[in-house]
DNA sequence: TCCATTTAGTTTCATTTGTAACTGATGTCC
DNA sequence: GGACATCAGTTACAAATGAAACTAAATGGA
């Protein structure tokens, strides 16, 4: 086990593992994503929050992909290029506009969501069902260390 | 529990987690040595490793730190430029250099490097003793779980 | 020995990403 | 009701990243 005063190896250090992890993971999703479907992934990530609730606005999905107002406006202008997004003026508040796909968006949605939860289960394989709660949980608190510590560093 | 079939969501998505979790930490970090050192996180791993095991080359580092011999090359050129880092010719083989920290470097190191033990265990702190095992276990069946699905995707 | 191939590392260029500034619309409070 | 702050979303610009082309050195046959 490390202690303090242990020296620093970085293939022991969890923010670079999680770093090549994530890395290895997300490269591997967005070579597929693209190949196949012409989608990034901060499109993907629109897609999969819109195909299962439409009618978001901009910053309700900013709120739920944890991506910025930034790259939310990129993908929905990507996908509304491409016939994936259609946005609808909100009543009452000329600046939202709820985002819904398309049935072509949808089309494509539903063909995605299956193999990016096939990809997660081959992931998964190498855990067995213990571990994969254990896992959920440990991320989960993590998670919210890492918010806190977040909030200290800025 | 997660059955085949069951919808996406994105924020019980273990690779969107990954995602999430990762570029919270490494962003807190990137800020935090960036702000104090004027250091990048490509530079400070190429630092983290040298100041461990100095000598290595350029592709030996690639290897330590999973980087590609591109974002090598830039660190190692900025860090020589700041002066905090040295190459060697090699006897032998005029391509390779080898590569130490200088004192300056050094020095550098061993400031942050307890500074980033210090972050990993705030982080941390969020788990038991026995959890911390678990989760680098269950880290270490991701990343070869990984390896072997990043190579079919390819 | 000489030519083709591989290897180490760098440079170049296109794309992605992040930050800050901006536009237009809404809310606020005196 | 008007001045000012705030909010939703976009645009503009700079920095980071990645892929591919490139240079120079070493290797490996025939």
């Amino acid at each position: 086990m490390r202690r303090a005063g242990d020296a620093l190896v970085l293939d022991r250090f969890l923010p670079y593992r999680l770093s090549a992890l994530s890395n290895r993971v997300s490269r591997a999703i967005a070579r597929a994503y693209e190949a196949a479907f012409d989608l990034s992934i901060p499109e993907w990530r629109v897609m999969a929050v819109l195909g299962r609730e439409g009618g978001l606005t901009a910053s309700a999905l900013a709120d739920a992909t944890q991506m910025d107002k930034v790259a939310i406006s990129r993908a929905v202008a990507r996908l509304t290029r491409s016939g994936r997004l259609k946005a609808r003026a909100e009543a009452g508040d000329a600046r939202r506009r709820a985002l819904f796909l398309t049935p072509r968006g949808l089309a494509v949605y539903e063909q995605i969501a299956p193999l990016a939860l096939a990809y997660e289960q081959q992931l998964m394989t190498a855990l067995s069902q213990s571990e994969r709660h254990a896992l959920a949980a440990l991320l989960d608190k993590l998670d919210h260390a890492s918010r806190a510590l977040g909030d200290i560093a800025r």
